[in-house]
RNA sequence: GGCCCGGUGGUCAAGCGGUUAAGACACCGCCCUUUCACGGCGGUAACACGAGUUCGAAUCUCGUCCGGGUCACCA
């Protein structure tokens, strides 16, 4: 046995298999030409973030427009952050969000595939293996220097401005022999195993990034860390192993990996792999004091996916929204196909924004408004009842006291119509909106429009409950109004009006505002008629008597 | 600080040497209208800066400035 190879041995005696095993075990996929396998890795660290939901669906519709297939990884290497029940967020996320998983976890304790385990904590052989096999050929090497040791190294190097790390004479234990490693094992001194480069800084590779274009950079000539002292995989080792073997061919994550990527692309090669295609993905940004940043766990609310759905956004909505980041073109695709399937989207990684976008609040809820109204009002219901037994429990009560009343509601100016109103982004805004249409809910502030006079109010109301008719449709409703109107020189028609204006108080508009106002206290509802179809002759009645008193209240008080 | 990447209206974003510099969101106005909406039409508003190259530059080159990312036994 060479020295290398006792080596080896000593470092991993346990290991039995080689390369070739798992090279066998996991043989290349049989996939139609040009078929993508793409993957989202996250780690179990906390609740699903918008970035990682943003990434799954870019590798998720990038897989589907070219007949791929789609898994998920667990990247749980950092036992020190990892949360309970961090799998289940990340996988139970995705699957509310509809992204489909092809293989992998598909929920929190399920996995499915045959390139499996696809949790790295269940992989530890298989990464010794590779390990055991860099080690043998001279690539890799024990490193017993203690993190106070590397600390102390990273000072002198910042000291003497110096390129900080693990390289060139700085790589201590790069020539430690058989010998002294032997007997530093011995002793239980914990190592790690790293990697000896054989790279030099002053050699550039490029590499054709996938989003990006052209990037050049330094060759890696880190002895960077494969195997943490725990035996456990750095994601780095993790990421080469695992790409390779679950034979994935596009590997799109986050941009914050692309300074990584010599160290990557030096792995496959040591380790005789073939590399994927990169793509770096830039992040969601947020602004902050006037500058932008990427949006972050700790001091944004919106970046746990969590909060959309508290909000009330629908998924469909959050990935519509996102789908327009991720592809400059998709904009045109929904115009071309309104009802289309995202899914059907024809994607293209080089429509994608080479810098991070600003979360867009506005283009969210313009987004949203339009998923909603192409509801109709049996699925609104379902959506928003679900939504409030959830998060609005009160609400949820008062929709469901009485569901068709409710149904009644939300099918104004929804079902049957041409144009359905864009008026409702989240759920959680619609108890505010419908509000008056229930009196538990409902307290009447009437304020008058500007060009009514109180006593005008007063007579209009008056004169329109003595010829009110629940019965009457859209057009006789209105024409009930316009009778008023010249009793009170207000315009029947909005024509005269806005011919002589100084013949008129106003118009019929103006009348049809204040009798919204006293049946809703708002200057803009959906249909009125309707509305008050739906509140019922008695309760409007009320509610016109209790402006009426109102405002005779406030004249005589 | 080193190394990467990027700067087109408030936001997203087309553009690839010759354009009146698209479009979407937001904002404003008008029109339509039987209220509110929807819709239609229109408007305000941009090539970070400075040098080059060129007949011609948002597009190519260089520099400056600004922004972002990254420099772990974290991912």
């Amino acid at each position: 046995m060479t020295d290398n190879e006792l080596l080896a041995e000593l470092l991993l005696p346990d290991i039995k298999h080689t390369p070739e095993y798992f090279e066998e075990k996991f043989p290349p996929r049989e996939l139609k030409e040009g078929a993508r396998v793409t993957r989202v890795a996250p780690s179990p660290t906390g609740y699903l973030h918008l970035g990682t939901l943003f990434t799954a669906l870019v590798n998720r519709i990038c897989a589907t427009s070219s007949g791929g297939v789609f898994y998920t990884r667990i990247e749980d290497t950092d036992k020190k952050r990892e949360i309970k029940g961090g799998i289940e967020n990340i996988i139970d996320g995705l699957n509310r969000f509809g992204i489909e998983i092809d293989e992998g976890f598909i929920s929190g304790n399920e996995e499915k595939g045959n390139y499996g385990p696809y949790q790295q904590s269940h992989r530890a052989e298989i990464y010794k293996t590779y390990a055991k096999m860099l080690i043998k050929k001279g690539l890799a090497y024990p490193c017993f220097c203690t993190a106070e040791e590397l600390e102390e190294v990273r000072k002198e190097q910042e000291k003497n401005k110096i390129r900080t790390g693990y390289h060139g004479e700085y790589a201590k234990h790069r020539n430690i022999t058989y010998s002294e490693a032997k007997e530093l094992v011995e002793k239980g001194l914990p190592f790690v195993i790293r990697l000896r480069s054989g790279g030099n800084e002053e050699n550039r590779i490029r590499f054709e990034d996938a989003i990006k274009g052209k990037i050049e950079m330094p060759e890696n000539d880190e002895d960077f860390v494969l195997l943490k002292s725990d035996g456990i995989p750095t994601y780095h080792f993790a990421h080469a192993v695992d790409d390779h073997l679950m034979r994935t061919t596009h590997v799109l994550r986050g941009d914050e990996w692309i300074s990584s990527v010599p160290k990557h692309i030096e792995l496959f090669k040591v380790l005789g792999f073939k590399p994927p295609k990169y793509g770096h993905i830039s992040p969601i940004m947020k602004l902050d004091n006037g500058s932008k940043r990427k949006i972050s766990k700790r001091k944004d609310p919106e970046a746990a996916v969590h909060f959309f759905i508290e909000e009330g956004y629908e998924p469909c909505s959050v990935i519509e929204y996102l789908m327009t980041i991720a592809a400059s073109d998709y904009e045109d695709f929904r115009r071309a196909e309104k009802g289309a399937d995202y899914r059907t989207f024809k994607f293209n990684l080089k429509r994608m924004s080479v810098s991070g976008a600003l979360f867009d609040e506005n283009k969210l809820n313009d987004v949203s408004k339009m998923m909603i109204a192409a509801m109709d009002s049996s699925a609104v219901y379902e959506k928003l009842t679900a939504w409030a037994k959830e998060f609005d429990k009160e609400y949820y009560d008062i929709l469901t006291a009485s569901p068709e009343f409710t149904r009644k509601m939300l099918a104004i100016d929804r079902d049957g119509a041409k144009k359905p109103r864009k008026d409702i982004a989240k759920w959680s805004e619609v108890k505010d909106y419908y509000r008056y249409f229930f009196n538990s809910l409902y307290t009447p502030s009437f304020e008058l429009p500007e060009n009514i006079e109180k006593q005008d109010a007063i007579t209009f109301l008056s004169e329109y409950k003595k010829v009110y008719d629940e019965n009457d449709d859209r057009q006789a409703w209105f024409d009930k109004i316009k009778l008023i109107c010249p009793t009170l020189s207000f315009a029947a028609e909005t024509k005269d009006y806005k011919a002589n204006p100084e013949k008129y108080k106003g118009s019929a508009g103006d009348l049809s505002t204040l009798l919204r106002i006293a049946i809703t206290s708002r200057r803009n509802t959906p249909d009125l008629c309707s509305i008050m179809a739906v509140l019922g002759r008695d309760e409007d009645i009320k509610r016109i008597d209790d402006m009426i008193k109102y405002l005779s209240g406030e004249i005589n008080g």
